[in-house]
DNA sequence: CCTTAAATGGACATCGTGTCCGCTTATTCG
DNA sequence: CGAATAAGCGGACACGATGTCCATTTAAGG
């Protein structure tokens, strides 16, 4: 295992901290290999030696504050981690969801550039953990439903919503009600 | 108001089927405008003159089978259409959205190409329908909710679930879950 | 220092977009 | 019926983004 060469360490820290600046400045959705690069100043060639596409970069930029989360659902204090019941830790993980979502949906949004939401970045990890709590709660099938409950969660989705003049807390309120669907009741 | 021309009416004709070919045989995401043209014969200008983009053909192939399911919502038999309660009208509508996408989900897909989901194509009318059942639930702050519920529906996440394996019946199940949250109980 | 391999960055080829305008063809009118 | 007129057509063009390639630069180690 090679150290890695210092002048690449260097620029592979100007070019996230230029990458977070360019995703805040404009749309997402409209941010290029070459405006980061130009940007972090550095040549295209850099960037593609690193990272495949400019979704890839905001996945790199993401991953710490996902990685906290993902913290607090496997090992954190209930609500959020382990100890409550599944309807009660959904609701909560959807709340934090819409907090990371407020607070870094430039991020989520460029994320999802070249339609690949369901392979990049986190998703995985968001669905297994709904899918045990399904699984706890005894939902059948509770596979498609997994799917379903995180669509939600689309940056995009979340985006539309404020940007229609919806409040954090309407938002929030919205999946706080979606997450009854787990409570288990008279069929 | 002139009538079109002859020529202009067979061309019309000409790119619609065309498309509808196009998206058909091969990933409806990366259908360009070229790819159309090339297929019905037509000049690049021609296309431009009547379709901004290609979301634009989707959406103009897309309607015709989703105005069939306008019609059932806003006057066909319950539980499509009005009669039944809020819940079960909803669960109809997630069941006939999920048809619908089976059916057409190539052209609904390519809908989606420039991220316009919630512009283009009839969102705004799935949207009322929901809000409205919504609001006939009495359910509190039901604006956020709608678009909620309809984040499910969208191609993307319908298409992952069925690439996955999951059956469309179990799809469905999972949408008719969901449509219990209409369900007042106690609080 | 001097060697060596990693790292860089910009040039290149390719592709898709959207516009523009000279040409063609349908329609209308004498 | 044949010319005038305007609607319609389609390819060329300029632009911008992508991803690759390789000659040059630079760090690290003897």
């Amino acid at each position: 295992m090679k150290e890695e060469r210092a002048d690449a360490a260097r620029n592979r820290a100007k070019v996230l901290a230029a990458a977070a600046e360019v995703f805040a400045a404009k749309d997402p959705r409209a941010v290029t290999m070459d405006d980061i690069a130009k940007a972090a100043g550095v040549g295209r060639g850099t960037l593609y030696r690193r990272y495949p596409d400019v979704a890839s970069i905001a996945v790199a930029l993401l991953d710490e504050h996902e990685a906290a989360l993902q913290r607090g659902l496997l090992a954190g204090p209930p609500p959020l981690g382990p100890g409550a019941p599944p309807a009660e830790r959904l609701a909560a993980f959807y709340t934090a969801m819409a907090d990371l979502l407020e607070a870094h949906g430039d991020l989520a949004l460029a994320t999802e550039i070249g339609g690949r939401r369901f392979e990049i970045g986190a998703y995985g990890f968001w669905r297994a953990h709904v899918l045990s709590l399904l699984r706890e709660a005894r939902i059948p099938a509770p596979e498609a439903l997994a799917d379903t409950l995180l669509a939600p969660l689309a940056p995009e989705v979340f985006k539309h919503q404020r940007a229609q003049g919806l409040s954090l807390a309407k938002v929030k309120g919205a999946l706080s009600r979606l997450a009854t669907v787990v409570e288990n009741r008279p069929g």
